[in-house]
DNA sequence: TTATAATAGCAACAATGTTGCGATTTATTT
DNA sequence: AAATAAATCGCAACATTGTTGCTATTATAA
């Protein structure tokens, strides 16, 4: 996996402090964090509004996805390398929502059938949200 | 169908005009609504307060079941009277949500095949959002 | 070292959603 | 029909998530 500083360069993006910190968190939890996540997490090294823009900034260079979770706040996970690219993403997989711990986990090893649509409506995107208890919160 | 103010009726619920007008138009639309949608469509009727207070209790009962849609605002569609009871639901559909007009739908037709999760995991509740164009807005 | 473009911070605002409480109203009981 | 009780409503206030405009700061290139 390449290093945060490294994919900023790349992308044209300045290497500051709080934008490394919350790329290499990205890459560590391999979770879909959100906002107000991150905002506990960096308290007081980044304003909410920053963290706002860092998000969208890293999701418009398709480096992260943004999904909507089941109480309706927007998390970003990183993309598969292997998938997506800046002009077209691959994010049909299975987006798990933990009822225990909240988390939201990219299960990439389920894939999502073939959704046969009735003809005249024609599908762009597609977000599978599932609810349950995950493996850390098993008993 | 079963009209609405025997349905408040048997619920325990008073038929008040803005209950049987809410639950009328749910019946009638067969798409998910919003509580800013019902503001709109019942402008001066009743309070936004009253709306989400209205939309909760009917959820309660189990006649109208709760999706996000890909905006993260909460919509709610009648239940299918063969499928939901009030203390099971099965709404594991699929829902369209065109982004021409913005419209929810739930199509029962589509069936969502099973999900094989790994044996860690446990499933409880399913929302297929699938973003497109819908019937109307094809061109 | 300087210049400049990107980034960050602050203030203000918008939308959705929730809670508490007093006022009103439906429906039951007397 | 009048009284009563419980459900419903409306208002105010608040919380959270998210956005925009503008100024200040800073990383990087020249």
């Amino acid at each position: 996996m390449k290093k945060a500083p490294q994919i900023l360069d790349e992308l044209g993006f300045r290497k500051t402090e709080i934008r490394i910190k919350v790329l290499e968190h990205l890459q560590k939890v391999e979770k879909a964090v959100s906002q107000p996540e991150l905002e506990k997490k960096f308290n007081k090294l980044a304003d909410r509004v920053t963290l706002y823009r860092i998000l969208s900034a890293f999701e418009e260079k398709g480096i992260i996805h943004k999904i909507m979770d089941v109480h309706g706040v927007a998390r970003y996970a990183m993309c598969n390398e292997k998938h997506c690219t800046e002009l077209e993403h691959h994010d049909e997989h299975v987006h798990f929502n933990c009822t225990e711990c909240g988390d939201v986990v990219c299960l990439d090893s389920v894939k999502v059938p073939d959704i046969k649509l009735p003809k005249s409506f024609s599908l762009s995107r597609l977000n599978l949200n599932i609810e349950g208890t995950c493996d850390n919160c098993q008993k």
